[in-house]
RNA sequence: GCCGGGGUGGCGGAAUUGGUAGACGCAAGGGACUUAAAAUCCCUCGGCGGGCAACUGCCGUGUCGGUUCGAGUCCGACCCUCGGCACCA
């Protein structure tokens, strides 16, 4: 490396230890500031960070600096997301606690967080596996326990074999575990969940409010993820039982047409229904080879269809009419009711499963060209493929002629009068399943007595503190199940014996809250100090990867409106804004051990230094797109910074005078401002920085060098400028520099520049003449120009008279100060 | 299948409200400096054509059409691509 470069190693080491000593990102309430909560998504400390974490980070630090230095007071922390599987992994192949790896990890990334010059105020620093902090989980399962929102249920669950847990529906992804990718199965299996449904409104309600600061992608993919639907239930009596299913449709205008219809196999009717009839021993074993199948296999949209006869009969409340019940591998327990009215004429699956099974079908909606015509002969024989658009209704007793959408308020309303059904909405959204087989979790602070059933541990014993004397069974089960220390309680209601409960809760509860409490985070009588909450909260811009876009967004997004519904905090919506940063790539796919493609941070900062590596990531990109990693744009960023270091460091003695300076200088402000702040567009703000530095060298260059000591002060103010520019995307060596030239004080402290209008006024603007749609010409005319003497200058421009000379004017078009159009 | 992004030079990307397409950077080529190299500095750099030259003409933002004096930007149809959801009743 040449000596002709700067020396980033001890730059950026003395400004992180100033910046520590003399705590200047410590944040604190101040009621005559404006406040600004700035949150990047805090990580699972896996061992080291990663480029996306780099990216992440980097990201949020421009944005906190540039803010303080615009005078928000500004809350920027940092902290551990600590429990989770891989630290229980590691215990068990390699022997060390999940505590201790996990600590270890911690407090190596904490180290290169620092290396790279975040502004993090880690006086606010948190880690969930600490008890002071999941104490208070533990509190907000209680108060949901209190409130109704949590509750015990045995249920079919996604079973992670690998993982040996249950997973939420939200973790599950196209049939696979979340984390490690292997098949999920349905297993049967006791756990607590919580009321999430309750929410679902609210939380669909909510993302018109969140539409001006997310992103479209993320609230269509909530929205979706919810998913509302209009329609209704209806209740189809079994003969010959006292009982009756309840089916959802959105299509009750189809009712008529329901010829059968279909169970979910995990359905709790089912072994009733069977029951006497002869069937029951080929039912059961249809049901349990399809509850045994993958969840992949399941959801694939392509499967066969399969099903079998139950033997039993239901009624059609519309017709009366005797209809067989079926069970069938596509009607799924975990929407709607669980059971379904089959309508082979107007549902492409039911189509299927009555042409496969030989049941039949019957024609109830008319397509209304068909309808309109002579003829009217949908022939249920012919059919090729089921009808299932809108039309008028036919075979539908008093229903007849009357078009869907009327159909089916019609339908809806007789179904309420008749008490046989009522018009209803239906979500897709499940409630969370949050107990976790698992050992590196908040445990979950109940208990279980003989005489008093599920008590919960009360607030003043909180924390059920998680045991850390323990060890792996070879079995794989967690290490609480048989840790009588741990299991052996007194109950507190009548103080018997009693057996504390030993799943442990979804890490996702730990994300849901944690940006409150950085808000207060030592405060030791609540979750959160309400008037610091109040102060700080909403998080005013909160950034992290789209992959948590229906998990970690949703979950807080409950959480917090549970909380204000509680009256522990004033917000209903955590994060105002959110920015979802796109991957890091390299070579066109994502960086992988298994793909040898990994870029480490340490070697980047090692090589060229934090500020070469946050320069080259701000600029490559805008932060919303995948950034594809390339070490020669690193060599790039690394070269300008360098140009920079010797433009400050060389302009010893010279007099430049130069006219268009201030002038560059107020538009650079200008732009970069804009950038920054309305579209986080840091790699078009950096190249107006660029563009900036090479008119600074152009000025230098061309000016007069003398032997004198003056220095041009509006150079000087340029080179100043120059600098705090710079600094919130590369902060060390931006300080330096500040330093260098002399300037008293901390640059982190100095306020953001404005721009005069007055210096960017240009006197003379360049007018384009387009003749016939096409550029033919520029002329320079004075700012003040009015249209008419546009015109003027235009027509008498000698270039311009000769592409005209001769035609007729039909049309000439002025836009002021920019542009002439002229059709001949 | 449904929903949502996106398609601009060799590459990353820019063009913010319909008004000079390709800013800035990377790569490449040429030159200066050097014994040489590195570093640095200067020049060229969408395609095709014309000119000794300062220059200049045509084409060009996935495809086809439309609106407009003017379209990368707006409208319609289509193609490709990435992501999400998906037997959702």
């Amino acid at each position: 490396m040449s000596e002709q470069n700067y020396n980033f190693k001890e730059i950026e080491l003395k400004w992180q230890k100033r910046w520590e000593k003399e705590k200047v990102f410590k944040a604190a309430e101040d009621l005559t500031k404006k406040k600004y909560y700035l949150l990047e998504m805090f990580p699972y400390p896996s061992g080291k960070i990663h480029m996306g974490h780099v990216r992440n980070y980097t990201i949020g630090d421009v944005l906190a600096r540039f803010k303080r230095m615009q005078g928000y007071n500004v809350l920027h922390p940092m902290g551990w997301d600590a429990f989770g599987l891989p630290a229980e992994n590691a215990a068990i192949k390699h022997g060390v606690h999940p505590a201790r790896w996990t600590m270890d990890n911690i407090s190596y990334m904490k180290k290169q967080l620092k290396m790279l010059g975040l502004s993090y105020d880690w006086e606010r620093e948190i880690a969930t596996c600490h008890p002071e902090y999941y104490k208070w989980s533990q509190w907000i399962f209680i108060k949901m326990l209190e409130k109704g929102l949590v509750y015990r249920k045995k249920g079919f669950v996604n079973w992670c074999d690998s993982c040996r847990t249950v997973l939420a529906n939200e973790q599950v992804e196209g049939g696979l575990c979340w984390r490690c990718e292997s098949v999920v199965t349905q297993k049967e299996l006791e756990g607590w969940f919580l009321k999430i449904t309750d929410y679902a409104e609210e939380l669909l309600a909510g993302c018109e409010k969140l539409s001006s600061g997310w992103n479209e992608r993320v609230l269509t993919m909530q929205k979706n993820w919810i998913g509302k639907s209009y329609g209704a239930e209806v209740d189809f009596p079994v003969e010959d039982l006292n009982k009756a299913i309840k089916i959802f449709t959105t299509r009750q205008d189809t009712l008529f047409g329901a010829t059968f219809m279909c169970m979910s196999p995990e359905h709790p009717l089912v072994s009733e229904i069977i029951k006497g009839t002869g069937y029951e021993g080929v039912v059961r074993q249809f049901a349990s080879e399809i509850s045994r199948e993958d969840k992949r296999m399941r959801v694939a949209a392509d499967i066969e269809k399969k099903g079998i006869f139950t033997g039993r009969h239901a009624i059609n409340p519309m017709n009366g009419e005797k209809i067989q019940i079926w069970l069938a591998n596509f009607v799924l327990i975990e929407y709607g009711t669980g059971a379904i009215m089959s309508v082979p004429a107007h549902d492409q699956r039911d189509f299927e499963f009555a042409k496969k099974y030989n049941l039949p079908i019957r024609i109830v909606i008319m397509p209304k060209q068909i309808f309109n015509s002579e003829l009217q002969t949908l022939n249920s024989k012919l059919l090729k493929e089921a009808f299932i658009g809108e039309g008028y209704l036919v075979n539908s007793g008093q229903f007849n002629g009357l078009d869907s959408r009327e159909a089916r308020d019609k339908i809806g309303n007789y179904l309420n009068d008749k008490g046989i059904g009522k018009k209803t909405v239906n979500y897709r959204l499940r409630d969370w399943g949050i107990s976790r087989q698992r050992y590196w979790g908040t445990p979950i602070p109940v208990i279980y007595c003989e005489r008093c059933g599920i008590v919960p541990i009360p607030y003043e014993d909180l924390p059920v503190i998680l045991p850390t004397d323990i060890d792996f069974p070879p079995d794989g089960k967690s290490p609480l199940v048989n840790n009588d220390k741990f299991i052996k309680i007194n109950c507190p209601k009548c103080k018997g014996e009693a057996r504390q409960e030993t799943d442990t809760m979804d890490t996702f509860i730990c994300s849901s809250w944690y940006f409150l409490r950085y808000t207060s985070p030592r405060f030791e009588d609540y979750p959160v100090n309400k008037e610091a909450s109040a102060y700080w909260m909403p998080v005013d811009q909160y950034i992290g990867g789209i992959e948590h876009a229906v998990l970690h967004l949703l979950y807080a997004r409950f959480f917090t409106k549970f909380l204000k519904d509680t009256g522990v905090v004033e917000t209903d919506e955590p994060f105002t804004n959110l920015l979802t940063q796109g991957m890091v790539v390299k070579d066109g796919a994502k960086m992988s051990k298994s793909k040898g493609n990994v870029v480490d941070p340490d070697d980047i900062i090692d090589k060229y230094g934090a500020d070469t590596a946050r320069l080259f990531i701000l600029f490559t990109s805008p932060p919303e797109k995948d950034l594809d990693w390339s070490d020669q744009g690193v060599e790039g960023a690394y070269r300008f910074l360098n140009r920079v270091w010797r433009l400050v460091t060389s302009q010893e003695s010279e007099k430049i005078p130069n006219s268009q300076l201030r002038k560059i200088t107020h538009l650079t402000i200008k732009k970069v401002t804009e950038d920054i702040e309305e579209r986080f567009h840091f790699n078009t703000a950096i190249s107006a920085i660029m563009e900036f530095v090479n008119a600074l060298y152009q000025i230098q260059g061309s000016g007069v060098r003398g032997q004198g000591s003056e220095v041009n002060s509006e150079f000087r103010e340029a080179i100043n400028t120059l600098i705090i520019l710079l600094s919130p995307f590369v902060p060390h060596i931006a300080e330096e520099m500040w330093e260098m030239m002399g300037n008293k004080g901390n640059l982190i402290k100095e306020p953001w520049p404005s721009y005069d209008p007055k210096f960017i006024k240009s006197e003379e603007i360049t007018i384009v003449v387009q003749i016939n749609g096409k550029v033919r010409g520029r002329i320079m005319a004075g700012a003040d120009i009015d249209e008419e003497g546009i015109k003027k200058a235009v027509l008498s421009d000698e270039k311009i008279k000769e592409w005209i000379a001769g035609k007729e004017i039909k049309k000439l078009v002025v836009v002021p100060k920019k542009l002439v159009s002229i059709v001949v």
